[in-house]
DNA sequence: TTTT
DNA sequence: TTTT
């Protein structure tokens, strides 16, 4: 079966970076995508996708873009549903992010696009990290229960969501 | 900004087919999407990702696919809200496709992979049309008030979601 | 069958724009995209591909991008053959794009992302369109014979390459 | 930057499984995909897409696909250059499948749609691979000189073109 | 609420 | 014939 998406957008706000218990960084973001047509009242709407990354790529997405920069994003569509503080069953349908590329860098003024990918010696990312998730590089942030504490939502994910 | 998503995947039910107050032909369908991967239990789960199609597309879908049928879908994410009974903001993630392949057909002996485009003399379709969708053909299943009558969830959804 | 593309990456050089007999506007472009990985001599690679766009956003193009912007393309991979000079046909590879998005504006300081589609009134284009092709807007550059007469290559092109 | 391809189509011959130099697997094989529209004689034509797949997917085409199957592929476009014997340059472009999907089997009456991926215990592959091909899968039919011997074409093709 |  |  095929399942392959890809976006251009903005982040609707600075990308967040968390630690599963097992110590791998995921990072949860929506990306802002206008559509290419207005609507019958000649607006044009935006689609408001939430995405995720795991790994390295997470932890570059969170240290180097911020609220408003431009990204692409490679990945696939992925479903998952937990049972809702009322009982019933939600349905979530998110974009699991296999590459993020950074397409306008933080301070962005002119050129952008980094790499995501193997951001090694010579190719990138010379930039100042975001001081707030900075600390998370160290991985001094491992959450040492469940999972995503402070986020209402997904309590039910786990080291088990981690695509392989 | 772009926003492209493929898929190949089944048909988890048959295609509804449906027809807007102003006479507009719409599917749902919901396209099962096996993971390339095992989880950690070395079990391979699947994605089911909800998709909607317009206008003539639609109408082929339902007529000739139904489910367990292999398709293709060519489309872009599209997310949208409405309140629910309970008085809270639903947010829905659903595929809009653009176009849709049928990679099976329905009696599907060998040979399937009919293009849902054009199927115009001599490309196709000498298939019987499913028959409970056939009247629809004919556009006398139009709903006269507002809209998706016997769907619970989507009242909301009117000819603005039109996507052109 | 399903036949989909999409690149982001920059203008090797600034896009050609012309016209067919008939005068539709068709321009040809390269997009040069860096490749995610290093080669085993630690070098990071490029990929150029060579894109054609009809119509409009042929002309947007034209008109407010240039070499080393960057650029999203949404499109279908097309080949075709031709006899060369020598006689041997020629297999050509390009990207025929659906729409062109463009993340970099020519003279780009700051933001850029303008869509390449509907550029009416008040959602983009307020720069000043590229001096040398703005006559093509006009139409007063169409060419009576047969095409591309100021390009070596593809000669054989005519209105029958036209996508839709 | 982005560079992402997804074809579904039929194979025009038999792939061809190679190894190179250091034993690593790779099939080329071409991908017909017809045109979702018709020409403006009224014929709907097709595109003929060249493909390269590395290592064990490379090994699965060979194995269990034939010409005429239904496939498909999710990669990159790729470019590059050799020399021609009559000492000009001849580019090329061509996808590199990430990943393969076999959407019909090699026998295929009915029902196909294995995973190219992680073909382990259980989870398909119990039909007989294709004979020709099968020693492959010891690694015997490995090259010693350069590459490609009984193909005139890519004889510059080395390890050096190994995705990653 | 899920397909082979 | 190639971009940052």
């Amino acid at each position: 079966m095929l399942n392959r998406v890809v976006l251009v957008g903005r982040l609707t706000r600075d990308p967040e970076l968390r630690y599963t218990a097992s110590g791998v960084a995921v990072s949860n973001f929506t990306v802002a995508c206008n559509r290419p047509f207005t609507n019958q009242q000649g607006e044009r709407e935006a689609d408001f996708i939430n995405c995720v990354v795991w790994r390295r790529p997470a932890e570059n997405l969170a240290n180097y873009m911020k609220k408003g920069n431009l990204i692409g994003v490679d990945g696939r569509i992925q479903t998952r549903s937990y049972e809702g503080q009322d009982g019933k069953m939600v349905y979530v349908t998110e974009v699991v992010a296999d590459s993020v590329q950074f397409l306008e860098s933080r301070s962005s003024q002119g050129r952008g696009s980094q790499d995501a990918y193997s951001p090694s010696a010579g190719s990138g990312f010379q930039q100042q990290p975001n001081q707030n998730n900075q600390m998370n590089q160290n991985n001094q942030n491992r959450m040492d229960d469940n999972i995503f504490k402070d986020s209402g939502e997904p309590i039910d994910i786990s080291d088990d969501d981690l695509p392989f």
